[in-house]
DNA sequence: CAGTGAGCGAGCTTCCGCTTGACTT
């Protein structure tokens, strides 16, 4: 038995410590936090000074009864998780849960995974920082206590099982906002003015642009008109060197936001991701908020970019976190072997390691050095010379870091115009081809995608690098929040063409407001918000977290007493929930949309238990009302009278089959027929609104003809066991439930016994109870 | 899976932050 135990959080991690230390160490992994507040009355005793009442979770049991065994026989524990508020709980827990001797545990702490960093740490231990404990206790209480009494007050006032915290709620906070701005946003136009040049003397055409916009398409073509008869002439060139200085390396939320714009991944892809290159060695932590980069590494990089560029393209730099909230208990994300430039894998593995190395080796690269130059053209006309056209160009002029990488942006910019120039001098004629004046619309704030929010996020101090992809889930997951492509409409504008001294109009369409993988706030999601700001603004505040962080920071230094911070919050805090109990309504979000063209009848939409739904009130109190689900796409907030006419068309009686009526509707999962008792969906290309009885029985009997071919087998012995043909190919089908098939009879599953069967059946049962008991917790 | 939208009122839902697991109807 090993003398030392040393606990670290990861497992990746241990295995690479274990390396560094002789085998008089053990080094075990705790897998994070082994401990939690139970659910048990909130898991606060509140009345006894916020007592919290901790419980190992069952998925942890095994974990800490392992780390008991070893902690028990071992002489020296040495408690090493991350160097930060919930590191430093997590050792406290491990020294309480484990029951450890204070004489032989010891706290070192690190910050890159290296030889001497550890050798030093365990030369240096000390002990554990109770401060810093409670203000992560603090913390996870204040959480606890936010979501957990903020939560059944939706599930009274609202609808059962929302759900609100301080991270999620401001999160959707900040989509509800963005959409409201859009909606109200009322696009401005301009005429954006551009010339194309012809440069005799190289031959050459360039662009240049009137810095100027109009307003009005009368003052463009007077402008124009104006040009018909002038000559250009180059008045200046101006040449300024300019400098480009690479991005710091990777933290989480930069990797998840380059990771979305490059490769267009979601953030919880990024992150599984990245989890498989950090267990097989490929790369540094991948949670992390801190930009610093170890002297191993910048010494690695240093010789890798001498090697693979020259020594002109390295430059050694150290980047500082600017994040508020950073808490630094690791490293930036980087490749854990600079000379490795690529790995071997699958697609996204490779791609996203690619973007790793590139970025870390960029950061260490000197400046890209560039040339800006200018050209000034005059325009020689006595009604437009007061103005001027202006060619931009740049020209590099030595590589440095973007011989390596470019960091995104996350504008969609306009036709850069960025180009070669020829070289002009002052007084050179210029020969006008063309010029284009373009009406231009301004654009609203964009849409949020799942990394802009984790960036906005990150800028307010809200949530951690290993929270962001789980908060992103968790608001979609509760219907807050849904991550879609919305086709544009089609919109007018003008061009005025100047060419041959000839000035043309014509209006021509582009498509706008087309929108790919962005998050929407859902009618839930707009209704539980403005129900959260209208009476708990405190939380709702963007500078809620940061200001409760300030407080945590105090407690952490030893300022300010834990359970005083709990209690100053609390009171007003939970008189807020009472009162909100006792007098809010109910949230419906009601609106009246208008009256009925033909009855006259008021026409409303409100949130019912099954979503949003439009009503026409009934004609006298005897009679029901009509109602009609919205929808998917459509909101309360914006639906029109004429949309909520339409929902009324449904449904729609289109004629016999079979002896019984077709029945044309719109549901929660798109437009269908129902016939008899069965439902048959209408394809995208039909209209649902238009679909004649023909083309319905087409649809029906293509479908009866699929579920024919569906069936591969039934048994003798049970004629309730079925083999079917699936998305994922054979599976087993008895009663409701369905079953596993192995891979290797998929081809010939027509050929399975019944004892086959009834195996398979077994088999995939046992794997279903494991997984739903562990589910369970 | 697909229609519903009142009030019979059991028992349930829910937070944030630290880690990976063992699954793929």
């Amino acid at each position: 038995m090993a003398k030392n135990l040393v606990i670290v959080e990861s497992p990746a991690k241990a295995k690479t410590i274990e390396g560094f230390l002789g085998s008089d160490f053990t080094v075990k992994s705790c897998y994070g936090h082994i401990r939690d507040l139970a659910k048990e009355h909130n898991g606060v005793d509140i009345e006894n000074g916020f007592k919290p009442i901790y419980q190992v979770p069952d998925d942890k049991k095994q974990v800490v009864a392992e780390l008991k065994k070893l902690a028990k026989a071992a002489e020296v524990v040495w408690l090493a998780s991350d160097e930060d508020r919930e590191g430093e709980a997590i050792s406290w827990h491990l020294a309480e849960v484990l029951k450890l001797d204070h004489s032989k545990t010891k706290r070192i702490v690190f910050h890159e995974i290296t030889k001497p960093a550890i050798l030093k740490a365990i030369e240096n231990p000390r002990i554990i920082n109770q401060d810093l404990v409670n203000a992560q206790q603090a913390r996870r209480i204040l959480d606890r206590i936010v979501g957990f009494e903020l939560s059944p007050v939706l599930w009274k006032k609202v609808k059962p099982s929302l759900s609100a915290g301080r991270v999620q709620s401001v999160a959707v906070r900040l989509i509800v906002e963005r959409e409201r701005e859009i909606t109200d946003f009322n696009a401005d136009s301009a005429f954006r003015v551009i010339a194309i040049f012809h440069d005799t003397k190289e031959n050459k055409h360039f662009r240049a642009e009137l810095p100027k916009r109009f307003k009005t398409e009368g003052e463009a073509k007077a402008f124009l008109e104006a040009c018909t008869a002038a000559d250009f002439t180059v008045d200046r060139v101006e040449t300024k060197p300019g400098k480009r200085t690479p991005a710091a390396p990777f933290t989480t939320s930069t990797l998840q936001q380059e990771a979305s714009r490059k490769l267009g991944f979601s953030v919880a892809q990024t992150m599984a991701v990245a989890q498989k290159l950090y267990e097989a060695g490929h790369i540094t932590y991948m949670r992390t908020d801190s930009v610093n980069l170890s002297e191993l590494a910048l010494n690695a990089a240093k010789d890798e970019i001498e090697k693979a560029y020259g020594k002109e393209f390295s430059k050694t730099r150290k980047y500082n976190t600017k994040t508020a909230s950073a808490q630094e208990a690791h490293e930036a994300i980087r490749p854990t072997y600079f000379d490795k430039h690529s790995i071997a894998g699958d697609g996204s593995d490779k791609r996203l390691y690619d973007l790793i190395w590139k970025r870390s080796i960029a950061s260490q690269m000197s400046d890209a050095a560039l040339e800006k130059t200018v050209i000034h053209i005059a325009i020689g006309s006595s009604t437009a010379s007061e103005k001027e056209f202006l060619a931009s160009g740049e020209v590099i002029k030595f590589e440095g870091f973007l011989k390596v990488y470019l960091e995104g942006t996350d504008e969609e910019n306009e036709d850069a115009d960025d180009g070669l120039l020829p070289d002009v001098k002052a007084g050179d004629l210029l020969q006008m081809e063309r010029i284009t004046a373009t009406e231009k619309f301004t654009r609203a704030a964009p849409r949020y995608t799942e990394a802009s929010l984790v960036k906005k996020l990150e800028e307010l101090g809200i949530g951690r690098p290993s929270t962001y992809a789980p908060t992103i889930s968790t608001i979609q997951k509760r219907g807050y929040v849904v991550k879609e492509d919305r086709v544009g409409r089609e919109r007018n504008y003008q061009e005025l063409i100047l060419q041959n001294a000839k000035v043309e109009t014509s209006t021509l369409t582009e498509n706008t407001g087309a929108e790919k993988s962005k998050l929407f706030p859902t009618d839930i999601g707009s209704l539980v918000n403005d129900f959260l700001v209208e009476h708990f603004d405190g939380i709702m505040d963007y500078s809620f977290t940061a200001n409760v962080e300030k407080e945590f920071d105090e407690i952490a230094e030893g300022l300010k007493s834990w359970t005083d911070m709990l209690t100053k919050f609390y009171g007003p805090f939970h008189k807020t929930v009472d009162k909100t109990i006792d007098e809010a309504d109910r949230v419906t979000g009601e609106r009246e949309l208008g009256t009925h063209p033909v009855s006259g009848l008021p026409i409303t939409v409100r949130m019912g238990r099954y979503g949003p739904f439009a009503q026409i009130a009934p004609p006298s109190e005897e009679e029901k009302p009509t109602y009609a689900s919205l929808r998917a796409g459509q909101s309360m907030e914006t639906l029109t009278l004429e949309e909520a006419l339409d929902l009324f068309k449904m449904p729609r009686m289109i004629g016999d089959f079979e002896g019984t009526e077709m029945k044309v509707a719109i549901g929660r999962f798109g437009p269908y027929v129902q016939h008899q008792k069965a439902f048959y969906s209408i394809p995208k290309e039909d209209d649902p609104y238009q679909i004649n009885q023909e083309r319905a029985i087409e649809v029906i009997l293509a479908k009866r003809k699929a579920d024919a071919e569906k069936l591969i087998k039934v048994f003798d012995e049970d004629t309730d066991l079925q083999v079917l043909n699936g998305r994922w190919g054979p599976y087993l089908k008895k009663g409701k439930d369905n079953f596993k098939i192995p891979k290797a009879r998929h081809e010939d599953a027509i050929k399975i016994t019944y004892e086959e069967a009834v195996d398979f059946m077994e088999k995939s049962a046992a794997a279903l109870k494991g997984r739903r008991g562990k589910a369970k917790k």
